[in-house]
RNA sequence: GGCCCAUUCGUCUAUCGGUUAGGACGCCAGAUUUUCAUUCUGGAAAGAGGGGUUCGAUUCCCCUAUGGGCUACCA
């Protein structure tokens, strides 16, 4: 067996792929890659009742976009497939035997009801050693009855036989020794015979075996049953082979308390899952990191720093840094609450550090559907212009509207302030101005105009401030000369007419 | 209820026994600006409580409190 480090981000396809996960893979992602190892995406579908469909592809989609590529995955394939763990149905029902023939495994013909039942009289019904006598199991039952059960089709589960009173010590990468005391697990179920499908247990474990993983990187709410992966793990003799575990601490909610659930994005006005998904039931929308505008390295920087620190007072992390700089002994131990405000500041910040280009490529959708078609280099020619004052890509239209449609009304709150009685005979007197410019450069006219201000002794921010309310049609965007040298003389000039025209009426 | 994990500014965090407890987001103020922003500068803002150990604890130990997770024939 090689020494290569190989890791798994292993979700249940129940839905989309919530942030927390994006996390947990991204940290497998760091890990690996620092350690010039594999990372592998396999589908953990043991529960047939929960399978969503498309939620697979969503999955893979969302790390296509994250640019977080799996080195086998069930679309890409590899040498230790099958990757849905529902085409591996055979090889679990081998090592499910062999714990039987063991005898550190039992067959349980309880019923739900009566477990239910059970747990209703007894207050904390554990399935376990001091329980397990009184049940209905292949440990009570004679050898010919069970077989009979189960050759009449009685449905079955298989339990893990586990020992009392043992220390279990899981050895955690971010929380150090984790010592649980067997007694306080239960006979957990392994195997149902009503699908023919292991557990969420048992086949983590076997597959993380098989598939020669290193290190098993998931979240904190899988501590509680590392133990029992320990105890699965020296029941087939694997624990010198055994991964290494790291568990992460937990996103939780930015106001009031839990994890972050899926319903927390949309009610709290950020999105809690990377691409937007429509739920196929109810036909439900949730937000997605892309769809609202959201760079995906600006996503990956704040997750990588959700729960990690570098040691120094750097923020911006490219991909290839964060791979440099990730380790398990940076890792806070404590939830963290996820601060929409920041990410957003990370956001602004790689849009200051995204290409012009870029950014109007990816404007070219909202421009098309307000039907407006112009040049590339133009968009971004305007997109140079406002970047520096967005955090998201779609509010690049807010900010640059009047680059491409010529104001339609005049923000009231500007006339009052900013147009005086004698403004209309000042705009004429600029449009002359303008007119006699030949090169209508930013600071030709800058030049021009100001010379002209200075002569007629008017007051710049009066002769301004109504230009701009003129172009614009309310006081904001960027340097005024920058604005008409880009729309040019002839529609510079026409809107100030139409101004002098509508605002006077 | 039981078991496990955690606890530094509002939030994310640095500190690995001795610091004016540092940074970032957000907030407030000032500067820049022909507007709105951006940007820059400055400011307010923290060791849950109680016991120990120690010359000295935010840091190590214990208890309490609080928060979180798990406790399914779900992952």
């Amino acid at each position: 067996m090689s020494n290569k480090t190989r890791v798994r981000f292993a979700p249940s396809p129940t839905g989309p792929l919530h942030i927390g996960g994006v996390r947990t893979a991204l940290y497998n992602y760091l890990f690996t890659k620092q350690q010039g190892g594999d990372f592998i995406l396999r589908i953990e579908d043991t529960d047939s009742a929960r399978f969503v469909p498309g939620a697979e592809e969503y999955i893979q989609e969302a790390f296509d976009w994250l640019g977080l590529p799996f080195d086998e995955s069930p679309a890409k394939g590899g040498e230790f497939g099958p990757y849905r763990q529902s085409e591996r149905k055979d090889i679990y029902k081998k090592y499910v035997d062999e714990l039987l023939e063991k005898e550190l495994a039992y067959i349980a013909f309880d019923t739900p009801e009566e477990l239910d039942a059970k747990r209703n009289e007894t207050a904390n019904f554990q399935y376990d050693a001091s329980t397990r006598l009184q049940m209905r199991n292949s440990l009570t039952l004679p050898t010919e009855e069970v077989k009979k059960l189960i050759d009449s089709g009685e449905q079955y589960v298989v339990r893990i036989k586990i020992e009392p009173n043992i220390d279990i010590t899981v050895n955690d990468l971010i929380r150090g020794e984790v010592v649980i005391n067997s007694s306080v697990l239960d006979d957990k179920v392994i195997y149902k015979s009503s699908d023919q499908l292991p557990t969420y247990h048992l086949a983590n474990v076997v597959d993380d075996h098989l598939m020669q993983i290193t290190h098993v990187i998931r979240g904190e709410e899988w501590l509680p049953s590392a133990p029992l992966h320990v105890w699965l793990y020296r029941s087939f003799d694997w624990e010198n082979t055994m991964p290494q575990f790291a568990h992460l601490p937990l996103i939780l909610k930015p106001e009031g308390n839990g994890k972050l659930s899926k319903r927390d994005g949309d009610r709290l006005g950020f999105p809690v899952f990377p691409l937007e998904w429509r739920d196929p039931q109810s036909s439900e929308i949730s937000s997605g990191y892309r769809e609202s505008g959201y760079l995906p390295q600006a996503v990956v920087n704040f997750l990588a720093l959700l729960g990690w620190n570098p040691g120094t007072e750097q923020e911006i992390f490219s991909l290839d840094e964060l791979v440099q700089a990730f380790s398990f002994d940076r890792c806070s131990k404590s939830g963290a609450k996820f601060d929409f405000e920041k990410a957003k500041w990370f956001n602004h910040k790689y849009i200051q550090e995204t290409s012009d280009d870029v950014l109007a490529e990816m404007l070219e959708p909202v421009l098309s559907e307000k039907n407006i078609s112009c040049e590339k280099d133009y968009t971004a020619k305007v997109i140079g212009l406002v970047k520096e004052r967005v955090n998201f890509v779609k509010e690049l239209w807010d900010q640059a509207s009047f680059f491409f449609v010529a104001p339609t009304s005049y923000d009231e709150k500007t006339v009052r302030k900013r147009w005086k009685p004698e403004t209309p005979e000042q705009l004429s007197e600029l449009i002359y101005v303008l007119q006699s410019i030949d090169d209508f450069s930013s600071e030709n006219q800058e030049k021009a105009v100001k010379q002209w201000i200075e002569d007629r002794n008017y007051h710049l921010g009066n002769i301004m401030n109504a230009f701009r309310l003129a172009v614009v049609g309310e006081s904001k965007g960027p340097q005024m000369f920058d604005i008409t040298a880009l729309i040019g003389k002839q529609e510079t000039i026409d809107r100030i007419n139409r101004a002098i025209k509508e605002i006077s009426l």
